[in-house]
DNA sequence: TGAAACTACTACGACAGATGAAGTAATTAT
DNA sequence: ATAATTACTTCATCTGTCGTAGTAGTTTCA
């Protein structure tokens, strides 16, 4: 049975997405959302960061630094295996939500 | 482009596809939505009457009572003209945040 | 050389929708 | 008689999103 938070918290799936490819911050994996997503969707820098906060907390993906010594310092999140098991599930259920909202969906 | 709240409220365009029919009252949508999803999403109560009241509040839906006199009194609901031009949009919405959504979604 | 734009965050507060818990009240089933 | 079902209502809480604003370094270019 899904839940309403399914349909919620898409944001934290994209970011995972975003690194499974390998490690990323914060500006860098906005962007390419953008592109991906020609501009159709445009993450919020807060909610983005605040995303961070939270799946780092629940474990789902790990902050570190490189020494780089160019601009703003910048913090690097990779993604753990924990996060790419929570990444799986969500796009199970993704299809779940798919089948059950299109049922409520009308073709004019 | 889309927002992250598109992707919130779908109960409201849940609602508003059951009324599509002809009216009905609260138990009797969160009946029929268990049904057709065959109990993959259940409405929680608090959620649906909620969602009655804001529906209303924006002049998608229009109470009304009938006057029957078994059980306990049930509030009628019927979809406005503005609710039904409001559930066209989200079904248009839904197709492109089901674009959005898929390409971050990784098939194994 | 100096202002604007871009990169890269952080902090804080507000808001809306979803939900849990609990209660009311009538009818039907056992 | 009692439980289950129907049909809500109230209230308080939580979570994720988002607006506003600020900090700070780098690049562009006029």
């Amino acid at each position: 049975m899904i839940s309403s938070d399914v349909i919620r918290g898409y944001n934290d799936t994209m970011i995972l997405y975003m690194l499974l490819d390998g490690e990323s911050y914060g500006y860098e994996i906005s962007k390419n959302i953008r592109q991906l997503t020609q501009e159709k969707y445009v993450m919020k820098e807060t909610t983005l960061y605040s995303a961070f906060t939270r799946l780092e907390k629940n474990g789902y993906i790990e902050s570190f630094y490189l020494d780089e010594s160019l601009g703003k310092r910048r913090t690097y999140y990779r993604i753990t295996p924990l996060g790419l098991a929570y990444y799986r599930e969500k796009c199970e259920e993704w299809k779940v939500t798919q089948e059950v909202v299109n049922q409520f969906i009308k073709e004019w």
